[in-house]
DNA sequence: TACGATAGAGAACGACCGTTCTCAACGTCA
DNA sequence: TGACGTTGAGAACGGTCGTTCTCTATCGTA
């Protein structure tokens, strides 16, 4: 038998399919790339391929999961590297406010996922909800120590943000939501003096 | 020559046409659905359909101009029922709660259509942003005379929550973005008392 | 060195899609 | 009435896609 895939190999295919997946279909949408891209992009046979992953719904599905990990690690890093509570708060749409600016930025990933796949595949549909509940939980903790009553339009400002940068191109509504997220924490317990 | 297609017959005809593509399109998602349903749906034969568009795209673009119209139409028609700016801002957000609650509810078509053709389409992608564009400018047109010094948030306010209640299925996004708006209006001016 | 299990490369398969073409049917006008 | 021009129905075409299969090369073992 020539080498017959070892485990160690395995986490490295999948580490390099999932790379290569998130990539292209980030890129240019899921129904958009076919198989045989990631193939190329990924360096891996066909065969290798769908011995990890059994059809190209589970590759969606792992490679969100793969990104919602590294995505909502590296904004909690951002945030949680910010002490004082309104800061952190804040800090979360400067954090919003690079991720705009990088060049291949093409808005969310699950947002779009779900106005390509919403109806027709219930697992990306799953994914796509897991991760926004996650992302909405992680700004509530976040905003909890603030004195805001709710963190319901800190959410809905940051979903509009990235859904309106992506479309029209302009990062900009990274810093109007921040404002008025500084609003709104004004308005709830006014910084004396 | 049979009924040599009068120019009311083509009107007729592009309506259903645009009627039943509109109904798919936005149920199941573009890629999901092939001209042939169209056909069967709209009644039309596949060849006079390709005589009024002459390519999937250039319908795809027609169908979201039309619903562009309507759905812009209806929103102004409801929101300038309301004589009080302040009243008449939050009355948007009374207009989405109503659309998030209509069964058939699957989101933003334009938003939905970024996700699944933002790279692939030109002439789509140019649609998307003249929506939005309008829709931006729209609410900044209520939100002037308010007080508030930008729309920005309000524009936000909208799309995130229209954003997250389709993909959660929840209608309650609506309020708590007008309650956000309410807050924003009582702190740029608050009201007398 | 001969064997056998497995891997990689890519052809093949079946399904589907957007678009065009064929052809019989029909209404209109000479 | 007969010929023509246009229509509708759907077959056909060329292409693509997800997935599977074939075939050959390779390597460890005996």
């Amino acid at each position: 038998m020539p080498a017959p895939v070892t485990e160690e190999q395995s986490r490295l295919d999948r580490h390099a399919l999932l790379d290569a997946a998130e990539r292209l279909f980030y890129a240019r949408g899921i129904q958009a790339v076919g198989m045989d891209e990631v193939r190329a992009a990924s360096g891996l046979p066909l065969k290798r391929i769908y011995r990890l992953f059994a059809t190209k719904e589970d590759l969606v599905v792992a490679m969100l999961r793969n990104r919602d990990q590294r995505w909502r690690g590296n904004l909690a890093a951002y945030v949680e590297g910010t002490a004082d509570p309104r800061e952190r708060v804040l800090a979360i749409f400067d954090w919003l406010a690079r991720w705009f600016a990088e060049p291949d930025f093409r808005g969310c990933a699950w947002t779009n996922a779900f106005g390509e796949l919403g109806t027709s595949s219930e697992p990306v549909l799953a994914e796509v909800r897991s991760h926004k509940r996650a992302f909405h939980d992680q700004i509530a903790a976040w905003v909890r120590p603030t004195g805001i009553p709710s963190a319901e339009p800190v959410h809905l400002l940051a979903e509009g943000a990235i859904v309106t940068a992506a479309i029209t191109g302009d990062p900009a509504p990274a810093r109007h939501a921040r404002t008025a997220v500084a609003t709104l924490l004004e308005a709830a317990a006014p910084e004396p003096g």
